[in-house]
DNA sequence: GTTCCTGCAAAAGCTTTGCAGAAGA
DNA sequence: TCTTCTGCAAAGCTTTTGCAGGAAC
C-alpha cells in the first residue's frame, strides 16, 4: 500500500501532531513496516531518506506518537522498546531463535477478571515466547543433515 | 511464613545452584516479598543483612535464577526488569498511578491460537495497565475535597 | 587443587535532557 | 513574533563484563 502526504498529515493532525517531514517519514515507516521495529531500526532506515536525521528526533517522535496513542510501546525484552502502530487488540509472539515478533489475534477485552473488580483497565497486553515454525523446521533440517553426514 | 536454611538450600539444589549466603538471602527475599521487586529494591533491602553486598551479585544471582527457571523476568516497563518467583500462571496489572503490580488469576494455557499452529510456545505473559481501586478512591476523595473547599 | 562465587571498577547500550539554531504558524 | 521542532553533545540509568581475591567442594 501507498500513502499520500495528505493521508499521513491527516492522521497526525487527527492527533494534534504537527506534520514535520521527519514525523511523516516515521509514521510512513511504521505503517509500511509493521514488524515491531526498535528505534535503531527506524533510525537506520530513515537515515537514507534524511541524511541529517538524529536519533534524538526518532525518540522525540516515537514518544510523541506514544503519548498521543498513535503507537504502542512493546517491552518484551528489557533492553529495547519496540513500536507498534495501533490497529486492534492483538497478541505478540517472540521467537527466541530468530527474534521475529509475530502478531496473532486474541481478544482480551471480553475477559472479565474477578480480582480486578473496581479497577480501570486501559491497556491489555499479551505476549508469548517460544520458537516459530520456520526455526523449528530449520532445526529439524540441521539435525537430519547432521545425522546423514 | 518462615523458611529454614534447609528449605531454601534444597530449592536451590533442586535447580543445580550452589547455596551461597547471598543467593539464599535473595531467594528468601523473593519468596517473602512477592511484590515484583526490581534489582534496586532487592539490593537496598539486603544491604542491611549483607553490608558488603554488591549490585553485581544481585544481577548475577537473578540471572542465574532466571536461567534456571526459578524466577520470571517481567518487562512491563522498558527501563527496569522486575522479578517474580514462579508459582503458577498468572497475569499482572500495573497501576499507572502508584506503580503497584497486582497479580490476578488468568489461565492462557488453554487458549488455542490458530495463527500459532506449528509454533512451540514456552512462555505466556499477560499484563494489563490502568488504575487500581485504591488510587481511584483517592482520586475521587481529592475531587470531593476540592469541591467542598 | 580446581572450580565456582563475590564484588569493585569500568564499560556498554538504550533513552533522556539541555540547549541553540532553524522552521513553522 | 512566538511557539514548536530538530539534532548535537552530554548525561542518566540499568545491566553486563573483566578481573582478582576468596570461598566452596
Amino acid at each position: 500500500m501507498n500513502f499520500s502526504h495528505k493521508d499521513l498529515s491527516g492522521k497526525l493532525a487527527g492527533h494534534n501532531i504537527r506534520p514535520s517531514f521527519q514525523r511523516l517519514k516515521v509514521l510512513e515507516y511504521l505503517i509500511q513496516n509493521q514488524c515491531h521495529p526498535n528505534a535503531e531500526q527506524i533510525f537506520n532506515e530513515l537515515q537514507n531518506v534524511i541524511p541529517t536525521l538524529s536519533k534524538t528526533t526518532i525518540y522525540n517522535t516515537l514518544n510523541k506518537f506514544a503519548d498521543a496513542g498513535l503507537v504502542k510501546v512493546l517491552n518484551i525484552e528489557d533492553n529495547e522498546a519496540r513500536y507498534d502502530i495501533i490497529t486492534e487488540t492483538h497478541g505478540h509472539f517472540k521467537c527466541e531463535e530468530c527474534g521475529t515478533i509475530y502478531n496473532f489475534k486474541i481478544d482480551l477485552d471480553a475477559v472479565n477478571v474477578e480480582e480486578l473488580k473496581g479497577f480501570i483497565t486501559t491497556e491489555r497486553n499479551v505476549y508469548f515466547k517460544g520458537t516459530c515454525q520456520k526455526c523449528l523446521l530449520n532445526i529439524n533440517y540441521s539435525k537430519r543433515k547432521e545425522h546423514v553426514s
